[in-house]
DNA sequence: AATAGTGGTAACCAAAAGGTAACTTATGGG
DNA sequence: CCCATAAGTTACCTTTTGGTTACCACTATT
């Protein structure tokens, strides 16, 4: 049986978004930016166990991959918000779906019991 | 502002998925089966890079996760094939959403480059 | 008696990801 | 003059993930 060597653009593409999103954080940071704009100390306070560097540095990655868009305002002390780009946006859809494939096929698991902070 | 401690099942059963569908090969390995079951042997092929330590690991997590199942033969030499479950069916739509937003939303980077290896 | 074929394990190592604690910058307020 | 504040950065450390190489078990074939 001879191998082939075939493009196989669904599996890149699927890698690489498991890539952009697959961060710790980044599915949380991206729910909790779906409702508006927050700032870098919100974002602290909503995930209390996060520190400031992995936040920053997930934060950075988000940007760069252009998910999220960084506003910096010339005031002191700083001011920094943090929104859903329009590509951020309709990741939202794939990720809904996501949660939803998790929670019906691991009804075993009460997904009620994980707690975030919200306003 | 008060914060409130709510419960968030969305992020959560979404990292519950992330952490199920998100190891390096894992995605990879459910697009190659997602056509029929296949031998260890013949996903080592198909993965030239990955190496039996790391094959064997990724199928465990996946089969622990109840995505695959493994059918070992008794026979020697020993053959082992691995198929998608009912709920590692499930997951093909969604990846194939992922897929798309990827494919649509990084329209500069030519995922046809990436390539695997097909029967 | 030696070898091939299949699906692994074991011991070990390297790289990436994530985490901690202290420090920085600039300005307004006491 | 000193402190607080917001949003970081720096140096360092730990954990997790992925990777390499050698080895094993069992039988049929040469």
């Amino acid at each position: 049986m001879g191998r082939k060597i075939i493009n196989n653009p669904n599996s890149c593409s699927l890698v690489h978004a498991m890539n952009i999103i697959g961060g710790k954080w980044k599915p949380i940071i991206i729910y909790l930016l779906a409702n508006g704009s927050l700032r870098f100390g919100k974002l602290l306070l909503f995930i209390p166990t996060i520190s400031k560097k992995v936040l920053t540095d997930q934060l950075r990655e988000l940007e760069e991959d252009r998910l999220i868009i960084r506003t910096k305002f010339a005031e002191i002390p700083p001011r920094v918000e943090y929104s859903l780009s329009e590509k951020g946006e309709t990741l939202l859809p794939v990720l809904k779906a996501l949660s939803n494939w998790a929670i019906d096929s691991y009804q075993e698991i009460n997904f009620e019991m994980c707690k975030i902070i919200e306003l």
